[in-house]
DNA sequence: TCGTTTTTCTAGAACGATTTAGAAGATCGA
DNA sequence: TCGATCTTCTAAATCGTTCTAGAAAAACGA
């Protein structure tokens, strides 16, 4: 017994493959009565519609984009800024009926070619918080895939929806100078201290480009303080934790901790929490991104429309009357109850 | 100019499309020099490695298992619990090198066939709180594919991965009865209720399987109380909010809200948040799932381990040696701050 | 009535790979 | 040295559609 096909379903109503085709995809091109005929066929037999890899070859359309991260899948739902993110392309994908692709990026398997990103079956691709030297990157415009980031290249082809993060990090940074802070630690994402003790990074040791723009945003606006970088693992809240942990815990506590995302902001206040110290008195804690439970928290941070930010490079990657390239977005300095005056000593 | 593709490779190289496939997808079936020199040429020639439609095409298999939700895709994200699902799946699928398609089942697409369930080219299907009667599942199955379901259905042959929703929904009515409560409003999920009042149900208006077992499971529990039904519309903190105001600020108050989401419920406890009433003092409150934002806000709720059942879900689809077909997860009723003795009156 | 247009359907060629079976050459044991 | 076994490579079929061009039939206009 082999499968039931398009070519099967012909036979038995007696017409041509072509016919068949065309009942499901253009329903105008042939007599209502013959379609009707032909589909009942078709449910008679158990044919389940045409095939979408045979379809997809074909008319070279999948129907879904991808959308690709860098670090394990799980990860990227651990923040919800991604979940935001995702939401907001989630809700432009639909209106186009296309599905979304999950893409992981496994570090260790740029090999011979064959990871996941060649195999994928995507007609676009939305880059998410990958580092725009990333193979990947080339893989993908290599197999002509149209792609936008969310981080800001250097390429002037390049396509993108961003925040002015050197601005947005100064502005911040402005706030913390302006309360008086000189001595401040930045909390990021780091790959190398993930699963062991946190480590201090020097500033060619950031990876990712936006983390990058952050820390000299940062340090424009802060001239004259001590800024150290530290990072816990993964961006995370676990991460933040362990490496504001690491940093209270030392002879040389910073008056400031900057997280590099609200995660991470929230993971320093958590261990703050549990020092018996107070954010905003004892020490100010700002982060980036403005999660809902960065508000909650009263966590200082950077805001950015993200929600808006997925909506805008779904449109750009889905409808074709956008035109626009490079979209940026604008972001907002939240401050609350977790900064405050640097203690005098 | 047309595109490059393996069998432009082959005459470049100067062997058969056959050799070059080979180079790709098995290497020790040629010799490493020829290997080497073979993807030199690719390189050169600017080919994307093996397309990814004609091999699922010719070889069966796509590489991906799809991720069917009701509801809108963005819905899905809103919910922390389904986040932990999907960061369970997501592991597995990583280890099985594969990817994740999320689709969408917009309601209103069951016409002629061609929606996003027809058209997802997938080799496996994850189905996440989807009724077990849905039409989609009825077109997965007619398209031979296999699929797990977050939920038990009444057919034997089904696989699935589910808690015993009845039993644990009795375990928190007991608790509430025991406490005095005997004046119950549940909270829901009603897609009619979206973008319109909240309003009232009856049991049989209850849609998805598992929202009706938990409902039976309080009915059974509390046989003297007096159980209503609410929806403020879909399964999110803003429709626990709404529906909760609109409960609280009736002539008619309960003594206890259950949500049959903690999202629900955190809306719920946000709604008495604003009238100056206390969880666990005025009025009783309690969800399911135990998202990290429940123990947060010390709420009542029936744990499940989510993220395990996202990797039981992935095992059964992608790892061939794993046998089990349903799977019945634990679930430990957790007592926290916001459930309280029903107020005397 | 006769050409012209429109409607309805079909034949056959792609789409770009993988697979199967087997040929040609190299290696091996005796 | 000779048949047998490996290794290395290839020819041709195949996966299940959609597309292009065009044929046959029907409808139309004058």
């Amino acid at each position: 017994m082999s499968r039931v096909t398009l070519k099967t379903v012909a036979q038995a109503a007696g017409v041509s493959p072509s016919t068949v085709s065309n009942a499901y995809n253009k329903p105008d091109q042939l007599s209502a009565a013959l379609r009707e005929r032909i589909l009942a066929k078709a449910q008679e037999l158990g044919y389940a519609g045409p095939d979408a890899s045979a379809r997809a070859l074909r008319s070279g359309k999948v129907g879904a984009v991808g959308v690709l991260f860098t670090d394990k899948l799980a990860y990227a739902f651990s923040d919800p800024y991604a979940v935001g993110f995702l939401a907001g392309l989630a809700e432009v994908a639909e209106e186009f009926a296309t599905s979304l692709l999950l893409v992981p990026l496994s570090s260790t398997d740029i090999q011979g070619g064959t990871n996941a990103v060649q195999q994928a079956a995507i007609d676009a691709a939305a880059i998410f918080c990958v580092a725009p030297g990333h193979p990947a990157l080339d893989v993908l415009k290599n197999r002509g895939i149209p792609m936008v980031s969310t981080d800001r290249g250097d390429h002037p082809d390049l396509s993108w929806v961003a925040i002015d993060e050197t601005e947005a990090a100064a502005e911040l940074g402005r706030h913390l100078a302006r309360l008086g802070h000189r001595d401040l630690v930045i909390l990021l994402d780091n790959a190398q201290a993930a699963g062991s003790r946190p480590v201090e990074l020097s500033l060619d040791q950031v990876g990712y480009t936006d983390c990058e723009l952050r820390v000299r945003g940062l340090h424009k606006a802060m001239p004259d303080a001590r800024i150290r970088l530290v990072s816990g693992g993964h961006n995370a809240f676990s991460s933040g934790l362990a490496a504001a942990e690491w940093v209270l815990d030392s002879q040389d506590r910073p008056t400031a901790i900057v997280g590099l995302s609200d995660v991470l902001a929230l993971g320093a206040m958590e261990a703050m929490r549990t020092r018996g110290l107070v954010p905003g008195r004892d020490l100010t804690v700002a982060g980036f991104d403005d999660i809902p439970a960065a508000e909650t928290a009263g966590l200082t941070t950077v805001s950015q429309p993200i929600k808006d930010k997925g909506r805008a490079v779904g449109r750009m990657l889905l409808d074709p009357a956008s035109t626009e390239r490079q979209i940026m977005m604008p972001t907002e300095l939240k401050v609350r109850a977790s900064s405050g005056p640097a203690p005098r000593n």
